[in-house]
DNA sequence: CACCAAATGTCCCGATCGGTATATTCATGC
DNA sequence: GCATGAATATACCGATCGGGACATTTGGTG
């Protein structure tokens, strides 16, 4: 529950999946492609921010920068 | 106040000064180029994940996912 | 003026990303 | 158990872009 990518993925996945949205719909609505997300999803460290960010975005959710170990409750549950 | 990289870069630089680091000390650290310390700082959106999260890991930083609107006192203020 | 930190331009290699077809996984129904 | 359909994962290709190193320039300061 860092902020290793696996992590970030996850957050997405459950987010997109609590929408009731697949990975084409978000892609869409994001702006990036559908391989894109898969990628992102599972955890792949290597994305570029700026595409992260507009599925975040179109997710309603953001990043923030803090200090280690300072976890918060689940974001999107 | 979302996310933007601009956001980022400013806490990159401001926990970096704030621990007497220079950007070639800092890139060092991280393992990555003084060049895209530099464009990272300056809020580059198409930086790659992994490298900023170097950055971040090496100043005691961490990427966090939330609900938007939902940020905490600066980190390094 | 010299010095230090920082920003920028160029060159070049390598990796990412997008679209599609295909495989694989998953859940559900018969 | 097996079939069916949907969602998701992977491979290939080509085009684009990131980022490392170097040198240079700019800006601030003693």
């Amino acid at each position: 529950m860092h902020s290793p990518p696996e992590t970030i993925g996850q957050a997405v996945r459950t987010a997109r999946k609590g929408m009731g949205l697949t990975q084409p719909e978000l892609a869409a609505a994001a702006g990036v492609g559908v391989r894109f997300l898969v990628e992102l999803e599972r955890g792949k460290p290597t994305v570029r921010l700026d595409r992260m960010l507009a599925v975040l975005d179109a997710l309603g959710l953001e990043l923030q920068v803090g200090p280690r170990g300072h976890n918060h409750a689940g974001p999107a549950r």
